[in-house]
DNA sequence: TAATTTAATTTTGCGTCCAAAATAATCTTG
DNA sequence: CAAGATTATTTTGGACGCAAAATTAAATTA
């Protein structure tokens, strides 16, 4: 913490603290939400009182309905989030296309949308154009208006450069520095924001997991890519320019297999579905990876194989175990985490994975920094991208907007 | 920042951010101390009596003197940290020996003293009594006792366990899991703590550059081994058990050279002043490493060698630049930091290592992940181990002690 | 010596929290 | 069904921190 305190202060964190922890843990009472945050009834009524003005909040009067055994003494009054307050437009750009979802302020999904574009051969500018248009449309098929979105949060695949709010790289278009930002920001006027979706997908496992709210913990996403996220002390660190956790295109291998970005030895030209079909089907590890996605059937099928005992699969998968457990290893010396997360469609292959990843480990990094260290399987799919880009919007609405005071601009639906 | 607020929170925070300041920029008047922290003069009164009356800054009165040209008004009253508020023993334990040292409340080192300790084969209980005998003796030399001293901080070459204060493993023991702090807390009843001192090194680096409390930094240290510090907006990161930043034995190559650690492949043992030496000799990178450090005249002469041309000298140097380089690219493709210092000994041959490093870094990482990253050179040397573990106990007792009130246990001088 | 200038403190008011007391709303029980 | 009992929430009053304005302090300049 830094710089100086003052009341403000005070009353912005604790009116922070208090849509928190509805949002994290569902409508409570104000007792509740008093043995939860450490504050006193009285503060809570005070800042109850102030969200409920501000329309933050409600007061959910089910009078005796929710099969409450009746109780002696006052029934209390849940509070949740007003579903109403405001409303988020989060957009996830891969090489599949482009979804949208609109996101009502308890974080619940109103209405999504896949748009299939053609990424891969087009023009930044026409594909900036296309995305006003195709947000415009879904804005307005859902009887909107752009006024009445408070934030757009974009999820990227690839290198996604949160300060100038375009996609670096990314496998879905052969340009380089696509604007994303600046185009959607120009066209409707609400802030808008980019990240990259493993970092995404840290954030919806962050906001599953009170127990992420303390040390440091690394998910792992395996599947058309591999990515990471890492979580400090509750929260998702993006680096500089939000490039953190590349995990995929971290080095293992210095002139080793072709990767999609373009280098040789990623972890991703090893580990990713069209790497392990690569390496399956016995092909040249410098031929070019494909630039679309491997259907899954086809990874099923491998995963079928390889338990079957064929020795080139099986052989691919311990290779992307390999390459998978050594940048966790060359991690683990880094940053000396408490978990480690597998996730993604890529862990339905963890047992031909497995045992190759955690020999990797054991050879790569010193006991003595693994021996706290837990690593767990997560049944996170990709549609943790959409829900994680939904917590991180909220997240941010939640201290930098209702934390402040009124709410500015509000219209009632 | 997580939990409820409270005044008490304010107060704390606001007397702590007058300490950083007067510890940061040194003494200044109290006009100054509300520029600098933003608080009113008003404010900075009521603190100001609070830690003078707590004896932990007080003014420093010379009138007129300090050339002073005459100025109107009333003069002011510079305020500076107490030296006499209290005292704090660092411990540097490394291949070398250990090393002791006092410090006043400002920072300034009064008595350092180094002991030779043939550490190597030593029992570990033997060990921990030689500390506490050499500490005991230390602070009698210095005619104190050990109530005079509020707080020891040691700091540890190889992997130190920050939660059992104990170090795991280091290239100055033969045995694992040296008891270190258990030892000397139960000896002197002081609150002792222990780090890595790499990261120490990353704490002074901290301490003195306050560009630093923004972004990323990595503080890359390289000599008779390799080490790191890495920092995170402001805060030296220590990982879950203190083992983070262990750079020099991420691993570069499976299966490669043999290491100090014991492991094959680490950055160290393609890095560090024994494994260029070996590598110049020409001799197989399986041999063991030597016990003990590398003279430093070896390392000169081996220097002058490869800027005469010597073939084998160059090539170490350059084997030596691609394994760090190649740590590095990991590194920022995991962290996309903003800055990478390089310090330490070993940037006396900067000039034969940089080359590969930065060929290493262009080939393994995404070009879009290093166009912000700057990497320099700081003339860092093994002293800023003491002087950064005193800067990090002063920051804990600026957070943990004087920023709560009244001293526990004052004892003037 | 009086006016001016700059530094620091004191006074006063405001905002937030908390503890205790008061009030509200419901259930239990004779 | 009325009087307790019980639990939830609000009200009241006090404490503590910051900040603005007024005041005091200490020096220079005219």
């Amino acid at each position: 913490m830094r710089g100086k305190a003052d009341s403000d202060l005070v009353r912005r964190q604790n009116r922070r603290v208090v849509l928190e922890a509805l949002r994290a843990q569902g409508p409570m009472a104000r007792v509740d939400l008093g043995r939860v945050t450490g504050l006193s009834p009285a503060s809570i009524t005070t800042i109850t009182v102030q969200l409920i003005s501000d329309q933050a909040i409600l007061e959910l009067d089910e009078p005796a309905s929710s099969g409450n055994v009746a109780k002696r003494g006052r029934p209390s009054v849940r509070l949740g989030l007003n579903p109403h307050a405001t409303r988020v437009l989060v957009i996830k750009i891969s090489v599949d296309g482009v979804e949208f979802a609109l996101a009502d302020f308890d974080s619940k999904i109103g209405s999504r949308k896949l748009v299939q574009v053609a990424t891969y051969d087009i023009d930044p500018e026409i594909f900036g154009a296309r995305l006003v248009a195709e947000t415009r449309l879904f804005i307005s098929e859902n009887n909107l208006s752009p006024p009445d979105i408070a934030r757009i949060g974009v999820a990227a695949q690839g290198v996604a450069d949160t300060r100038d709010g375009s996609i670096a790289w990314s496998p879905a278009f052969k340009a380089r520095g696509m604007a994303v930002v600046a185009p959607l920001q120009k066209a409707f006027s609400i802030p808008c924001s980019i990240a990259n979706d493993a970092n995404m997908i840290a954030e919806g496992h962050l906001a599953r997991n009170p127990a992420e709210k303390r040390g440091t913990t690394a998910v792992v996403f395996m599947g058309y890519g591999v990515g990471m996220g890492l979580i400090f002390d509750g929260a998702v660190y993006h680096g500089t320019s939000g490039g953190a956790a590349e995990f995929g295109h971290m080095n293992h291998m210095p002139g080793g297999a072709l990767c999609r970005c373009g280098r040789a030895g990623c972890i991703e030209a090893y580990a990713s579905d069209y790497a392990i079909l690569r390496s399956a089907e016995n092909l040249p590890d410098n031929i070019a990876p494909p630039s679309s996605a491997v259907d899954r059937q086809i990874m099923l099928a491998l995963e079928h194989a390889a338990r079957k005992g064929d020795k080139n699969s099986v052989a691919a998968y311990a290779k992307a175990g390999r390459a998978i457990g050594f940048g966790l290893a060359r991690m683990i010396a880094l940053l000396n985490p408490d978990r480690i997360v597998l996730a993604g469609p890529g862990t339905s292959a963890l047992d031909l994975i497995e045992p190759a990843l955690r020999a990797a480990i054991d050879e790569g990094v010193v006991a003595e920094l693994r021996q706290t260290l837990q690593i767990e399987t997560v049944p996170i799919e990709t549609d943790m991208i959409i829900i994680g880009t939904i917590d991180a919007v909220m997240r941010h609405l939640d201290s930098e907007i209702f934390a402040y005071g009124p709410m500015p601009a509000f219209k009632p639906a």
